[in-house]
DNA sequence: CTTACTGTACTATAACGATAGTACAGCAGC
DNA sequence: GCTGCTGTACTATCGTTATAGTACAGTAAG
């Protein structure tokens, strides 16, 4: 387990951020309770500004995912998990409905589409278990 | 045919631009020697800045996309069209690969990602006819 | 009480994308 | 030659993202 911020990727850092805190409670690495890694240990870990960091965490408990504990840091809300597993799902759906968009856009039909799918999909499966052997 | 800017979309307005004259090219929309719009009429015709399109044309014609023509405008290069449909697929590509891996990272498997492509073409595919007969 | 950690709140700076507005050289068509 | 279009090149401004640095209130642990 840990985060992979891609700074150059058009989605703001914190965003990045917010995001994967929200993936990781979604499949339970965090559990309600729980608490997140600080800002600064956070910061550190990800190589990325403590501010970026604040900003991200501020959002999470605006949208209520996290509480925070005086003196302490920021624990899961009890309940975090489903609204981050509903959360997800729309994300990655809408990620994947902009990128259908854009493939019919330049002419690709649907063969096409799921032919590349296919491809990429196996090319990403077998990187998978080589990190795993590897690691 | 027409071009679908999106300002909140991450992708910067002036490559979105570059991007869909591309695409436009690659399926022969745009053919060699003929012209592309102005800068100002795409501009108008988009509700966006001038200079924006320029910036984008102007990198169309560093990529030797498109040529100038004094005082007439900008043409289609002679080898573009084959440029524009390797990089169409590149690009479209690259963009499939970013989203399989957030969707995989987000733990769903190879089957859930599937399911969700097969719905949402469905859904493009019925949106898209019913735009056809409303035009 | 002191120390070391929490979150939180500032200011300032830099880079980038986008917009607005202006200006100029070159060519087409009348 | 005049008018109207072309690309091109500026400057200035605004908002967002990210960074750097500083500061402060609250708490846990020694």
């Amino acid at each position: 387990m840990f985060f992979d911020i891609n700074p150059s990727n058009g989605v703001p850092v914190y965003e990045q951020v917010t995001r994967q805190v929200k993936f990781a409670i979604a499949n339970g690495a965090y559990e309600a309770g729980q608490m997140i890694p600080s800002v600064r240990e956070m910061a550190r870990n990800l190589a990325i500004n403590p501010n970026t960091v604040a900003r991200a965490y501020r959002q999470l408990q605006d949208e209520q995912v996290v509480e925070t504990v005086r003196g302490s840091g920021l624990a899961v809300s009890s309940g975090a998990k489903s609204v981050c597993r509903t959360e997800r799902s729309k994300l990655v759906r809408q990620r994947i409905v902009a990128v259908l968009q854009e493939a019919i856009q330049s002419q690709l039909g649907a063969d096409d589409i799921r032919q590349i799918m296919e491809q990429e999909l196996d090319r990403l499966a077998s990187k998978r278990l080589s990190q795993r052997n590897t690691s």
